[in-house]
DNA sequence: GAGTGGTCTAGACCACGGA
DNA sequence: CCGTGGTCTAGACCACTCA
């Protein structure tokens, strides 16, 4: 998995020492997958036959489950039941690299589906992030990453228009940053981000195939040209399992 | 909170458009606290008697809690209670802050408890991340750091020995970054660190007041000197809705 | 010592996914 | 249409916290 931390856990223990059910389920299905048994994507068995095998109930393999969830070893489709989760993608924010081409470099297969790509005026959320007036034209880009065929991002882009005329009759799919680049000559430089944790609901929920609570890590960037002009902005939620940021950086 | 994303959330519903139960709660609880009413750090009902004011059960109400811990609004401390999460301090790996002159600038009351200081051989973990043979002698130092009284990150540093002789005869309390520069002329220049969302369990939970399982974000950076000398490395587990990372950075 | 949170049981109904 | 996961009920016992 992602950084080989290991903390003497002895697992929850009241004072007598007995262990704690739900911890046994876990540490089961970890040293399954740690052995090799269950590879990444692979379903686990359906939540009644699995509580039937540690002989408990539903309620608490589900506490386990969770458990495993947050700790980002297994993941949730919505309805469909649970899988083991593949290593995550390496996720630099430092730098250009698309999305297709960051997933590519590191032999991964993605894909994107666009959910929309609409001319509106910028919400209050975008106006601050862009740093414009209200009611100010802007176009905004939502679309879906999967990786191996697995939804695990959703992205929104709202971008300044005054740069780039009659964007959305660009053909969208191939990559931004290139049409970027090619038809309007702009290219990224710096950048402004912010990190957090929370959970997924509602419609983004529902793109990623999550259910609502599922553990999220947000991120916020704001995007600057070679001539230091604000161009765009992205705000992303990513299946907390699926992304691990890494980079390297001066100090300052 | 950390950032005003809205998305239209019309709460969970099944076809006929009853609203779940305890998505009705959740926006009780978000109400409450987006009204002021709550106010960061203050303590929750008791979970029965919170139950009863919604007319449920505590299954359900904990369902209800624990997805608001999710988000990052309320956190629990182990058979303590719920508590309304005060705003995050912000983190920017970039800077060569102290957590006390991170938490100072933006008027947090930070603490420090110091767990343990020691002298031994450096783990496999260690010996990865330091780049060192087996058998290696290092320093370690595992701390608590508190904001306002709450305890919000583990940290372990592991420390070459090389650079440092007699570190651990010196008052450790203050500042290791004052330490490092006045006494040994180490001062931090570069570093790479990884970034994932992971679960807090055993021991590093205990620390943090936290039950196993809760959600937190795992940091750890390998840090180099202006003499591009490996240094040491940090460790680090955050309560997941005390920090947001943050940060501005030239592309490449 | 009272009350609280952590854990667990043994059921139930429903809507949705997939065949 | 069956089986599944999502949600919910109404209890229970225990160890721990806190007054």
């Amino acid at each position: 998995m992602t950084s080989e931390v290991v903390f003497l856990d002895d697992g929850l223990r009241d004072v007598k020492g007995r262990e704690v059910q739900y911890v046994k389920i876990k540490e089961a299905i970890v040293e399954q997958i740690d052995s090799g048994m269950l590879t990444p994507r692979q379903k686990l068995p359906a939540e009644r036959k699995f509580a039937e095998l540690f002989n408990t109930t539903r309620v608490t393999l589900r506490e386990a489950l969770s458990s495993l969830e947050a700790e980002g070893k297994i993941y949730r489709e919505d309805r469909r039941g649970w899988f083991i989760s593949p290593e995550p993608l390496l996720y630099d924010p430092m730098r250009k690299l698309s999305f297709h081409e960051m997933a590519t470099l590191q032999q991964r297969t993605p894909s994107t589906e666009v959910l929309s790509a609409t001319n509106m005026l910028a919400t209050k959320q975008a106006c601050l992030l862009l740093e414009l007036p209200p009611f100010t034209d802007v176009y905004c880009l939502e679309r879906v990453r999967y990786l191996e065929g697995r939804p695990i991002a959703y992205t929104k882009k709202v971008i300044k228009s005054e740069f780039f005329p009659q964007l959305l009759s660009c053909d969208l799919l191939p990559s931004l940053t290139e049409i970027y680049n090619k038809k309007f000559g702009v290219v990224y430089q710096k950048t402004r981000y912010k990190i957090s944790s929370t959970s997924l609901t509602g419609y983004v929920a529902q793109m990623l195939r999550a259910t609502s609570g599922t553990p999220a890590m947000f991120v916020e960037r704001i995007n600057y040209d070679t001539l230091g002009r604000l161009v765009d902005c992205d705000i992303e939620y990513w299946r907390h399992d699926a992304i691990c940021i890494e980079s390297i950086a001066e100090l300052v």
